[in-house]
DNA sequence: TTACTTTGCTTAATCGTTTAATTATTGAAT
DNA sequence: ATTCAATAATTAAACGATTAAGCAAAGTAA
């Protein structure tokens, strides 16, 4: 049996009533002037049959569930399963829970996700918007629903974000490569106009332009639907097609692992043929021959900074706050 | 304005009872009789409104959550995160929602987040168990909550599991080191009695006796609470002790991971004087300058059969289950 | 006409908790 | 003796949904 120990049977067992039952347990004794005697007794058998109180029954009632929604694009893929990570400790530090769902950067899984934790009641979203959900989260802005999002965010919505400096970041790491004497440097980026991307492309374009090199500026686009297997067939295409490349900057850590296969097949020497800057961090960038330089993002900032805007969204505080955290460009040996 | 809407406001609306509601959105229509007109304007007025059912009032009521709760090591763990993508995917498949914690292979925050996730009324439980542990899974058991453990079970008790056939995994993968004519072949293993570990050493024990290589068994024992760098120099100094070694299998993919930085440290080489299998599979293992042969676990298989026992559990089937599915041992260039 | 069925809807209990409002008792003060 | 305050408890509504049970009104059969 569901052996569920409820207020009523420590109210039964004890021989009052369950509200008094109640106040005990939260500690409202003194506030609910309880007898000293029925304290004890209520205190005794709330230990004995080992009570639990129900969350349900208290979220139902008092409307704050005291769990999170995060929503991210896969939370097999390392960046948002560290990201995740971090969300759910910082969470929990504060008495919360987390719900997740991955959304594969799908604009109808998204709404799907938000749609069951909606049901759910959740008391906040973290979300990692995927292209064209726009309106999916100017919806919950509209409901008055806290909501933060990470890595990427929409400038024309009213909705906090914590996300990575994203400009200076690539426009630091294209400065490196152009100082370290590469001249022809293209960007593997994806195809997609979320902001997160445009940034990391204008900042390895303004670099560019900032040293005269406009004609140099050339960008790899990869759809967001393409199998790795393409991905790799893609780059490695285009890497042949170009006759004088001599480094290359990626925009995430997927990108660049891809790319990393595919220039072990054409062989290319880096960093002497070909320069490389990552994105994001891999423990596979350590075991390239060339363990790679790469642009690090402050993930522990910005999971922390993401629960603690929330939470303060949470508790009322009705400003809208955009957190554009610092890189630390990582410099190793493949430029 | 919070503007949830509940079943009385579409009630008030339309002019009915809510129950009459409750009947038509739940498409019990016929059932109940409803006139057609009514149920007709009960779903525009519905729509209209943008009514959205509360789970929370839902689960109250009906004693069920549709939630499935998910303890692991560390979802930031790639093994872990990957496997949590697949429970998600198969949840959601099922109308359920996963919360999740990571445990650190600790007793005290894996009985916090079982207490947490008590309150809150998941319909089940998926754990990957730390050590020590026993009792905390026996005592859901007892409550008669349906618990899947996976990855490791703890054979006295008598919870449903998932987890890889670690035995013949190990033991597969040491034979097929011998049969490359290694001789002097060590395990890189945690130090924990948890079940799963205890079999990948058995495994490569079974396989130097099987050999008559019984003077040639030794591990090397990691403490869980080791720090990565500890792990490396632990790694590092017993390679450089042992004179004679000439291949390593390792028992997870950290464990491998740690290593490899080892060996990169020594300058040894792969496969010629160190030959290498490692386990569970990583990105960096792709680029290892001597890509890895490893033990590869059936991931999708295991997260899916983990999440369809527990459904099964749920929906008060009460047989208790094993399953060890079997690994793939791909081979490549550090054997 | 009377009795019974069918149709279409409402009432009210329930899940477990919180909490405002109320009641009853005792003690002290006037 | 009467009033007021303090103490210690209970009652009941509310959160939002589900669902068994009940009740009219209309239709059908004898």
């Amino acid at each position: 049996m569901k052996n569920r120990v409820s207020l009523k049977d420590i109210a039964n067992k004890v021989g009052v009533s369950i509200a008094l039952v109640s106040y005990v347990l939260n500690g409202k004794e003194k506030e609910k002037r309880v007898g000293e005697e029925v304290v004890k007794r209520i205190k005794e058998a709330a230990k004995e049959l080992n009570y639990q109180p129900n969350q349900i029954a208290r979220s139902l009632r008092g409307g704050s569930t005291k769990t999170i929604g995060l929503i991210v694009t896969d939370i097999a893929n390392p960046f948002f399963g560290q990201l995740a990570r971090i969300i759910e400790d910082e969470a929990v530090k504060n008495g919360y829970t987390v719900i997740f769902g991955s959304c594969d950067e799908d604009i109808f899984k998204s709404e799907r996700l938000i749609e069951t934790f909606l049901y759910r009641q959740v008391d906040g979203f973290i979300i990692a918007p995927a292209e064209g959900t726009n309106n999916q989260i100017a919806a919950l802005i509209e409901k008055k629903l806290p909501v933060v999002l990470i890595d990427r965010y929409f400038p024309e919505i009213k909705a906090s974000s914590v996300c990575l400096n994203n400009f200076q970041a690539t426009f630091e790491a294209t400065n490196h490569l152009i100082k370290q004497g590469y001249k022809h440097i293209k960007m593997v980026a994806y195809k997609t106009s979320l902001n997160h991307m445009q940034e990391r492309i204008r900042g390895y374009v303004e670099a560019l332009i900032l040293h005269n090199l406009n004609s140099e500026i050339y960008i790899i686009e990869i759809l967001r639907k393409s199998l790795k297997k393409e991905t790799e067939d893609l780059i490695e295409k285009e890497i042949k097609k170009m006759e004088n490349i001599d480094a290359l900057i990626f925009a995430t850590n997927s990108l660049t692992l891809s790319g990393l296969y595919s220039i072990n097949r054409l062989g290319i020497k880096v960093p002497e043929e070909l320069g490389i800057v990552g994105f994001d961090g891999n423990e596979a960038f350590d075991f390239f021959y060339a363990p790679l330089s790469f642009v690090e993002q402050p993930l522990p900032a910005i999971g922390r900074k993401a629960v603690n805007v929330l939470l303060d969204l949470i508790n009322g505080q009705s400003d809208i706050v955009h957190y554009n955290l610092e890189h630390f460009l990582n410099i190793r040996n493949s430029s």
